[in-house]
DNA sequence: TAAACGTGGTT
DNA sequence: TAACCAAGTTT
């Protein structure tokens, strides 16, 4: 549909205002058009399955998300549910979605929530930001998606838009910069209810078009107002970023220890759980550092097993 | 600020 | 195949 181009008087290209205005309708309007329906934003979801699925994709993707997002939200439909809930519970229904820390840190922000807010996903964003689990991006999706209200949301995708459309950089910093923050708020849409499906539609954009790799232009509603496309797409310049090595390291052996507590139905001999790494020095590592992360609770006798308190 | 923190699909 | 990537948070 062609809307009537309001164009801003400024003539200032740095103008953030005049930037927002030709990117939000045309971004908006492919969002209501493209938008996948996923389970979390569905109206049934409320406040606490936005939450749910929020912790959840935190480093983790939709896809793999999807299945445990809806056995979580049928088993704990309510904050309070999942509260009472021993946190190893949690822990053993995250299954394989990795960094597991996340889920004990769900199960502390339900306990949270129900002794400190009456059992409702708070609404205000430093209360978010005040639970377990929830930074900065998270607050601001919380509060954006589940409440409608008019904030930043900055995680990776819209990093991503906003370095490629406005700054015209294949990629953003390797760590958000309070430039970002400044340029993503002079962006956001006055009106809450914009902000919100503003907010959510740049995510979707960098999520299915604006992709890290094999980016498709030929379907992006701001094609032709892309700085970086406009440069002539530049590749990356800066530092590359520091691969994230795994084999051979604590995170691997934790994962390898905690998956054999996660399928125990009873407590595990110390041998078994030996088994799963040959080199002892490391094995007892990341052994002890699991229990000192309150994943794994040790029993009298050499028996460990997923944290009941 | 940097490093730790899981897991599996894609290139 | 090794490296990269995925809706980050915490220390």
């Amino acid at each position: 549909m062609t809307a009537p181009t309001h164009t801003p008087s400024s003539h200032t290209p740095t103008m953030p205002t005049s930037a927002g205005g030709t990117l939000h309708e045309p971004v908006i309007d492919w969002f209501d058009a493209h938008a996948r329906d996923l389970p979390w934003r569905r109206p049934e979801a409320g406040s606490w399955g936005v939450m749910v699925s929020e912790f959840m994709l935190q480093q983790t993707p939709v896809n793999r998300v999807l299945p445990v997002y809806e056995q979580w939200l049928a088993r704990w439909p309510r904050p309070a549910d999942l509260a009472k809930e021993a946190p190893g519970e949690a822990v053993r229904a995250w299954g394989r979605l990795g960094y597991p820390r996340r889920a004990l840190r769900l199960h502390g922000a339900a306990v949270a929530i129900t002794e400190r807010h009456g059992g409702d996903v708070p609404t205000e964003h430093a209360q978010l930001l005040a639970l377990p689990g929830i930074g900065e991006y998270t607050a601001a999706a919380v509060a954006s998606f589940a409440y409608g209200q008019r904030h930043a949301v900055l995680d990776t995708n819209v990093r991503r838009v906003l370095a490629r459309a406005v700054t015209g950089v294949q990629y953003p910093p390797n760590a958000t910069t309070a430039a970002e923050r400044r340029l993503a708020r002079e962006l956001l849409p006055d009106d809450e209810r914009t902000a919100s499906r503003w907010a959510a539609a740049t995510m979707e954009l960098g999520a299915l078009v604006c992709t890290a790799k094999n980016e498709t232009c030929q379907r992006c509603p701001i094609a032709a107002q892309c700085a970086w496309r406009l440069a002539g797409k530049p590749a990356h310049d800066g530092p590359a970023r520091r691969g994230q090595t795994y084999a051979g390291t604590d995170r691997q052996v934790r994962g390898k220890l905690l998956a054999v507590l996660r399928e125990a139905l009873a407590p595990v001999p110390q041998a078994v759980l030996d088994r799963v790494w040959d080199e002892p020095v490391q094995r007892a590592r990341a052994l002890d550092g699991l229990v000192s992360d309150g994943l794994v609770e040790p029993l009298p006798g050499g028996l460990y097993r997923l944290p009941l308190t």
